[in-house]
RNA sequence: UGGGGCGUCGGCAAGUGGCAAGCCAUCGGUUUUUGGUACCGACAUUCGUAGGUUCGAAUCCUACCGCCCCAGCCA
């Protein structure tokens, strides 16, 4: 690891400060445990990496511990599918957890707390509906009165919640509530609710349970059994901290964990939100979890995104307690970043425009040996074979060269990259107009593409032998959303799909090193951007994603030039 | 008429009473067989606003303003 990238792990906020300062007073003995606590109802995102990089980031940086807890409270959405998905995230994104529990082990051990709160005469059993409870809680403005149910016996509680648990009522006919104060100002502090029945087949516990706790009342009991120190979570639990604290308090539970809130990551251009993200796959505006334009992580895996440029994205956007969007461009420039430093080059055409070479033999090819890596020689080379007929790009060619223009145009010389000199003489079209064929001399004292007498060749193109091309289709990937805040205002976020999110081309020609290149390794099509193979590919048919493009200066500078005349 | 948070450059974000880090973006320039990369330079007399305390305030006090979250038997 470089010492910039230990500078900026080591960058301040108000997380590491305060485990810091805990670790110094010896608070737990020093130790520092956390968990990473996702519920097995839907896929990560770039959101979760963030707070995976907290979690585990924060125990590996102290000497300490990360588990790994599934919090399956609710059996209604949660299924197997997502454990393994979740699994294979955090993996990808090279963390390993010390610990791999399930909120449903706990179960038995949440029961007995919840009959002793009720002991205690610290939890009831309310059989008021739904309705009622929600009427009685009051609201911001109008204080909670207390519910009929709320003098109940100690002995009539417990031999309800028994009978809750034996199935012996149905889903809304009772619930099991804290008695803290229903005056309250916090919401959650007026006798929030403990257990729900709930006739449902669980994805681990199968039918052993009719009762299922609730978020409130279960976390902070993980939390404690695991003996986690730091249990970190996002800013909307602030509220329910005063509930956290109550509740591993009056539970007969050794372990102190104590919650400390961050800002949820929100990424310009997309969504954050698991339920939207859900619609999405399920309306059809994707093709799946893993669809490359998803922000979920096994889209950008398939996307071609490398784990190392989100955790080290993830790491350069802080912690802190406000909320904001981050610019998307910080992201895109880490994963630049990243690909530039390990992606091998190739080269690769989208659209591919005829080049002949009117002065080289008719029947001959040649090869040349070209770097896969233009700053790392242990990356070895590749062939490039070479002929008389050869594709370039169609946007390299104007029939006007613009101001500043260095490609081709009538008349002018450029390079093909590691290959030779070449100049335009004749421009072939058809009766539209369009340009089908480039007719050009190279200058044979140029192989390799050096100019044999120092002559300033400014352009140098990427190219593809036609006659060892390979055809490729190609997908190309931009923003999801056509606004950085798809949500913005009353806006339903569908309406702001970027309908252009997803462009295929086919037809493109591709260099022949590239047919041995795996499924999901990232490479560079040089001047064009970073690509993936996508497992969609066939022998013979290779399917490319387009990662992210490369920085494009002249398309800036064009701009520039047509803006000021 | 409640409770909980947050306001430092266009975006993230350090800073914890001693004279505003860093990254991204943007704008210049150098190098370059990728108009890529790398490198160099510019970029907050000012910290939501207004008062106050102090030799000294983004940091302390007061008031105000703005934004976010909370009224699931979701997490």
């Amino acid at each position: 690891m470089s010492t910039s990238e230990r500078s900026e792990e080591g960058a301040s906020n108000f997380i590491r400060e305060m485990i810091a300062a805990d670790v110094e007073g010896g608070k737990w003995g020093g130790r520092v445990h956390t968990r990473f606590p996702p519920e097995p109802n839907g896929y990560l995102h770039i959101g979760h990496a963030k707070a995976i990089c907290i979690d585990f980031g924060m125990a590996a940086e102290f000497g300490g511990k990360c588990n790994l807890r599934f919090d399956d409270t609710n059996p209604i959405a949660e299924e197997v599918e997502y454990v393994d998905a979740i699994r294979r995230d955090i993996e990808w994104l090279g963390f390993t957890w010390d610990n791999e529990f399930f909120a449903s082990d706990y179960f038995e051990r949440m029961y007995e707390c919840a009959v002793h709160l009720i002991r205690e005469g610290k939890a009831y059993v309310d059989s008021q509906t739904l309705e009622q409870i929600r009427e009685g809680r009051g609201n911001f403005y109008k204080p909670g009165v207390d519910s009929p149910f709320r003098t109940r016996s100690v002995d009539e509680n417990l031999d309800l919640f028994a009978r809750m648990r034996a199935g012996e009522f149905e889903a809304g006919e009772h619930v099991l509530r804290a008695k803290i104060d229903m005056q309250h100002g916090n919401l959650n502090m007026r006798d929030p609710l403990l257990y729900r029945i709930l006739k449902q087949t669980h994805h681990r516990t199968g039918d052993a349970w009719n009762i299922y706790p609730m978020y409130d009342y279960a976390h902070p009991l993980e939390d404690a059994i695991e003996d986690i120190t730091h249990s970190l979570c996002s800013l909307e639990f602030q509220d329910h901290r005063p509930l956290y604290d109550w509740v591993v308090e009056n539970c007969p539970v050794e372990g102190q964990p104590e919650q400390t809130e961050f800002a949820r990551l929100n990424l310009g251009y997309t969504l954050m939100s698991k339920r939207k993200l859900l619609q999405l796959v399920n309306e059809g505006h994707v093709d799946g979890w893993d669809d490359p334009r998803m922000p979920s992580l096994s889209g950008m895996r398939r996307r071609g995104i490398p784990p190392e440029a989100i955790v080290r994205f993830c790491e350069r956007i802080g912690v802190s307690k406000r909320d904001g969007i981050v610019d998307i461009s910080l992201f895109e420039h880490a994963i630049r970043e990243r690909l530039n430093e390990v992606a091998p080059r190739y080269m690769g055409v989208l659209n591919p425009l005829e080049l002949v070479i009117e002065n080289y033999p008719e029947d001959e090819d040649e090869e040349f040996d070209a770097p896969l890596h233009p700053e790392d020689a242990a990356y070895g080379t590749r062939k490039l074979p070479f002929g008389r007929v050869i594709y370039v790009e169609r946007d390299d060619f104007r029939m006007q060269a613009p101001r500043k223009w260095h490609r081709l145009a009538p008349g002018k010389e450029v390079r093909l990259r590691y290959a030779c000199l070449v100049t335009c003489n004749e421009v072939v079209t058809d009766e539209s107009g369009e340009v089908v064929q480039l007719r050009c001399t190279w200058d044979p004292e140029s192989r390799g593409g050096t100019s044999p007498d120092g002559r300033k060749v400014r352009g140098t193109l990427h190219w593809v032998s036609a006659k060892h091309a390979l055809s490729a289709e190609v997908r190309l990937y931009d923003r999801l959303f056509t606004k950085e805040n798809p949500q913005e205002g009353d806006a339903d976020f569908r309406d702001n799909l970027n309908p252009d999110a997803r462009r295929v081309v086919q037809g493109c020609k591709l260099e022949p090193a590239l047919a041995s290149v795996e499924v999901g390794a990232g490479f560079q099509l040089e001047r064009i951007g970073y690509f993936c193979v996508d497992p969609d590919s066939a022998e013979g048919e290779p399917v490319l994603n387009r990662t992210i493009t490369l920085r494009d200066s002249w398309a800036k500078l064009e701009k520039k030039l047509s803006k000021g005349g």
